[in-house]
DNA sequence: TGACTAAAATGAGCCAGATCAAATAAGGGA
DNA sequence: TCCCTTATTTGATCTGGCTCATTTTAGTCA
């Protein structure tokens, strides 16, 4: 009855020359960043970005490495991993057009603690540290947005910190499964589809268990028909019931 | 042999009037936001605070309550929990003098994320979030110092993350012993004593266990003979064994 | 379309740490 | 110095989720 099926993910292939100059003014204004400035600032700021282009799985820079770039994604997907020692990794954060990493320019912020990886094809822009450090004192509404954007990233981390003491696997899960949903979700044939390539290692890594017990929680929903599921990806059929287990007294 | 003991710890005692204008401004150039301000501009940054004094266990602010003021710690501790409904919490930041809480201008701010309860008795002034974000906008140096901060405790927080995954609640409560005497540490009698009062339970909650299992691994330490502690209070007599616990590879 | 490979699903056993219940003891107050 | 409250300690038991090992797929590629 049914075809072979494949991959429902959007095979994000970008064009030689996307991560070129000319699409590079244009995208900057976008980002929350830069949101308030003139035409004319946008365009001086912009003289200090250099733009790079990532293949899926590059590394974008290790963990312990100097760190001397703020970069913005520009197109595609990024990921912020830390390894430990005892070869676990813990997933950050999954980064979207717009948003920021690497290094701010703080104090004694000399090592990346993290390490970035290309999670689909990707343009990434760079400043030097100095040189954003200058823009921030230039322009104070960078700086201050700059300001809510860590306070909220801040915020975030906080709250998963609550979730890791109190809240069970299972409820971990269905509450990554709708921050991805709303972050990348799309509509689909098989449901609201999280538009990232995504293994349950990875899923894993996020809430902070092991593959395997993601994997039977991943089963369960799916036996109760929430989910719907393959390799490297997962969409949501069940918004309601999934976004009522993250929630408090799943 | 041993007379009748009583807490090491020392009882701050606030003086009348410590809270007062006076001395305000004075410690107003303390606090790392302020630092590059010229004696003049303090001054009238100065201008938008009030100051307050609390009694330990006071409630400063609620969780859920509308968020409307920065503040800043001036002279005693205090500690930010987060609740949950399950009645657990977890306590985020336990605050030095110096240090900043309460609700950054940003967008959608509106509630306190976390409460905040003097843990001793206290001086604390705040602002106004508009009146902070002019301030912000005025002097880009305050801008980028909160920018700083803001990030710093971003890097901790998401560093908890990381040990609430992968390290042994003995390693972590080792880990936190280790930041709060390098924060409140104190040459006294029994050791490095941590100049905070903190009950066991508290110290679960900073580090995501219970009571007992925190109890457990202090008697442990105390067998050792690492540290020494009694009610709501703990010194650390072998900072190294407890340094190299904290570490990885414990 | 069939073969092949890495991802995913499953099974069985085990343990750090949570829970529940009780016994102790620290240290403030009079 | 004694009393009393409440933190702390300690014991016994239970379990979610981790580990290790194996079997099944999904989906790519030729």
């Amino acid at each position: 009855m049914s075809k072979r099926r494949e991959t429902p993910l959007k095979n994000i292939k970008l064009e030689k020359g996307h991560c070129s100059i000319g699409v590079r003014l244009n995208k900057l204004g976008m980002v929350p960043f830069f949101q308030e400035l003139s035409e004319s600032d946008l365009e001086k700021v912009n003289q200090h970005f250099r733009a790079r282009h990532f293949d899926r799985g590059d590394v974008i820079y290790r963990e312990e490495e100097t760190a001397s770039l703020l970069r913005i994604v520009v197109a595609g997907k990024v990921k912020l991993v830390r390894h430990t020692l005892e070869g676990k990794d813990v997933l950050i954060d999954m980064l979207q057009p717009g948003e920021y990493f690497g290094s701010l320019p703080s104090i004694g912020d000399e090592k990346y603690m993290e390490t970035a990886i290309a999670q689909t094809q990707a343009c990434v822009l760079s400043v030097g540290t100095d040189d954003f450090r200058n823009i921030l004192n230039q322009y104070p509404s960078v700086a201050v947005k700059a300001l809510e954007i860590t306070a909220g990233r801040l915020k975030e981390s906080q709250e998963q910190i609550k979730q890791l003491r109190t809240r069970s696997v299972e409820n971990r899960i269905a509450h990554v499964l709708t921050m991805l949903s709303d972050k990348f979700g799309e509509e689909s044939e098989v449901g609201l589809l999280i538009q990232v390539p995504l293994s349950r290692k990875e899923l894993a890594d996020m809430v902070g268990t092991t593959a395997e017990t993601a994997s039977r929680i991943i089963s369960r929903f799916q036996e109760k028909d929430w989910v719907s599921t393959g390799r490297q990806w997962i969409a949501i059929k069940n918004q309601e019931k999934i976004r009522d287990l993250s929630q408090d007294k799943g």
